[in-house]
DNA sequence: TTAGATGCAAAGGGTTTGCAACGTC
DNA sequence: GACGTTGCAAACCCTTTGCATCTAA
């Protein structure tokens, strides 16, 4: 439980109108450098600094996502409904994955650990459609 | 597909061997620094450029998992069976959660999106029974 | 007028990498 | 002997932060 928050209250910023604007704008999960590119189109003297606040505060705030898969870079889902994703290891690009939650894995769970759940969420990996066909092109070609 | 590997093959040291016992000997989902620390008592002069080499090594041919949960630092674990995990809001530990896969979901989306899935992950939130009386204590402290 | 929000630039901090020396096969 | 591996340190790069200034309320 680690937050020193100071403020008290928030206003509202042009600034993290527009970003919340991008983020629900599109499904592709962006990166914050992403965001803050396209923030710059009507925005142009936005720094990366105040989307870097805005992007923590939307998250504290529950109305953006936060996914992490290594690569160096967080990125960012405006869609806080309830889904899954998919992680193509062929382009990288994240799917989501719509359909029922598994709620009844958290009860299972809660009942035989003690813990309390709050959430979950599932994370498939694999190759989508586009890329099939690049996958055996690119495996022909380490073959030579 | 991005992966320009230039070693044609991998020799054995000691460095790599430690850290697998290190890995496979704890279930706490240590970060890179943890195991450097660990591999030091043993092996005083390796270096932390050796051990994220060797992480990266031992990922890439499935002996370790790596965990990214945003908290800056990836974490590792060297149980690759099959397996869920639990991450405590509270103390930021990360548990094993046993317990069958649930399978069906990938072919349930594979079938949906027509995209290949090789595995998936859950990741369940909440806060675990060690903690949940210090949580209420914080709540009270932040009370005051 | 008050205190939150921003721009800018510097600082942080985990991870990667170049290179010469070393070790394995 | 060939080539993978290591130690060391510098480089990287995404993210955070300090501060003077701007702005919402």
């Amino acid at each position: 439980m680690k937050n020193n928050k100071k403020t008290l209250f928030v206003r509202k910023s042009r600034q993290r109108e527009v970003m919340l604007e991008v983020l629900k704008g599109t499904k592709s999960h962006p990166t914050a450098d992403w965001i803050y590119q396209e923030v710059r189109k009507s925005l142009p003297k936005i720094s990366l600094g105040t989307v870097y606040r805005n992007l923590k505060l939307l998250k504290e705030r529950g109305e953006i996502l936060e996914l992490h898969y290594g690569d160096g870079q967080s990125r960012f889902d405006g869609n806080t409904e309830n889904h899954y994703h998919f992680n193509c290891q062929g382009c990288g690009k994240v799917y989501d994955v719509e359909g029922p939650l598994k709620k009844d894995m958290e009860r299972d769970i809660a009942e035989k650990l003690g813990f309390v759940i709050t959430h979950h969420r599932v994370e498939f990996y694999g190759v989508c459609r586009e890329c099939r066909e690049e996958v055996s092109l690119h495996l022909k070609e380490e073959r030579l």
